[in-house]
DNA sequence: ATGGAGTTTGTACATATGTACAACTTATTG
DNA sequence: CAATAAGTTGTACATATGTACAAACTCCAT
């Protein structure tokens, strides 16, 4: 079951965290060389949302970053230590979208309250879904709550247990009749259905590739699909 | 990223895949010995529904049975055989649910067509949630879906894609001037968010552990929650 | 050029893991 | 009882995998 081992060395691997410590401040796209630690993590962010933490090697990462396997740990120790990097590196969007939640007037006063939260928590997730860049982790977002693992569970109370808080605290004021548990299961059901249209690739099949994984245009369905679910069963009958 | 092993042996176990042979048919309660294949079973079952099919080894599932290793190859074979195995004897779950959703009436005539059809989906496996025998399976049949591998696809694939099928056909019946596509879609939220209900453990930290993963008597809040969503969402302006 | 910090690489090693197999034991059948 | 079948067990093996390490190399400041 993948015991972790045992002798934890303490002295590995910090050596240079902090970047590539680039040649005379150059950035990587005017020198010839390009910035390899950029590329190991780029290549670990793409195979852990395609393939899951477990599943993959520090050698599948190294192979599609095309560098030697050392390198990896190198830059980051150990495997645990990437995926966690990875979290960090992308931490502007999880605060953002704190940010956009706290700017929703959750009080009783807006008849859209809950309409206003659920697409605040949901827009930006998808926008990154359809950029080039951020899709990878977008993804690998989703499996990391999907994920039973202990490296998974890590990152994601770390990074996202305060983004699910301010939702249910937000919505918390926007029902105010209504008893918190409720709200947070509300909460888990709408996680679970974003993180559908986020990462599950069986709606292709199922709708015989009519329909495609991540596909922002479904925005406003879900916004609506979840809105509803708030209003009519969380919301009602406190 | 766990390579197939290449030499597909053939000749492999298939030695008694049909019971363990009980002595003289009298059931291993009444005899001293216990089931040794059973045990294999239902412990690959539980501990595959507790940490996925990957990270837990054939070792892992000998241990937690009391087997010697190589027991569970003589029953099962390739590790991939024991999980399929494990579908197989649950087909009977997946049968009935699939009667009970053919038997709503989804004609415009009911009013409550969708939420009869909803209530008929996700009742079942909450029951079976609960159920002590049936718990260890109805988590992994979540985890099944979420898990990005192989192995889990093969087996949702053959037990799961009918179900969905059934479900968005009524469904289709159900809201007759909705695009199919959309209804995919409000199938995938409803899934997401029964798996949720069914397997996520988060929600005991966020609700301050108020709330349990499982909890049958969520079940009226989930119904009425996705049947809002496809009334007002998926319903509407076709 | 020289030194040194940072980077790169090949390699080794301990452990983990799926799978197979031969030997052995127990039960069933004739 | 003998013979056959079913069940059981210890063990081996090829491969996979995370991690560490030392040697080599690159580049820049002195």
């Amino acid at each position: 079951m993948a015991r972790i081992s045992k002798k934890a060395s303490g002295t590995a691997a910090s050596k240079k965290n902090v970047s590539p410590a680039r040649r005379s401040s150059v950035p990587a796209t005017e020198t010839g060389r390009v910035d390899r630690r950029q590329d190991i993590l780029r290549s670990a962010e793409w195979l852990f949302s395609k393939h899951g933490y477990h599943p993959v090697t520090v050698r599948d990462i190294a192979a599609h970053a095309g560098v030697p396997l050392a390198l990896v740990g190198y830059y980051f120790g150990k495997k645990h230590e990437l995926l966690k990097t990875i979290f960090e590196h992308r931490k502007s969007y999880i605060i953002d979208r704190i940010a956009r939640m706290r700017q929703v007037d959750c009080s009783t006063n807006n008849p859209r309250a809950v309409e206003d939260i659920v697409r605040a928590w949901a827009e930006p997730v998808l926008q990154l879904r359809v950029n080039p860049d951020g899709q990878p982790f977008s993804v690998l977002v989703a499996r990391s709550i999907w994920e039973p693992g202990e490296e998974a569970r890590h990152v994601v109370t770390t990074y996202y247990d305060e983004l699910a808080a301010v939702f249910i605290e937000t919505m918390c004021k926007a029902l105010p009749n209504v008893h918190r548990d409720k709200v947070v299961w509300g909460y888990e059901f709408s996680l679970g259905a974003l993180l559908m249209l986020i990462a599950d690739e069986r709606v292709e099949r199922l709708s015989q590739h009519g329909a495609k994984s991540g596909d922002v245009a479904q925005t406003e369905l879900l916004v609506e699909f979840l809105t509803a679910g708030f209003l009519s069963a969380v919301g009602q009958r406190a």
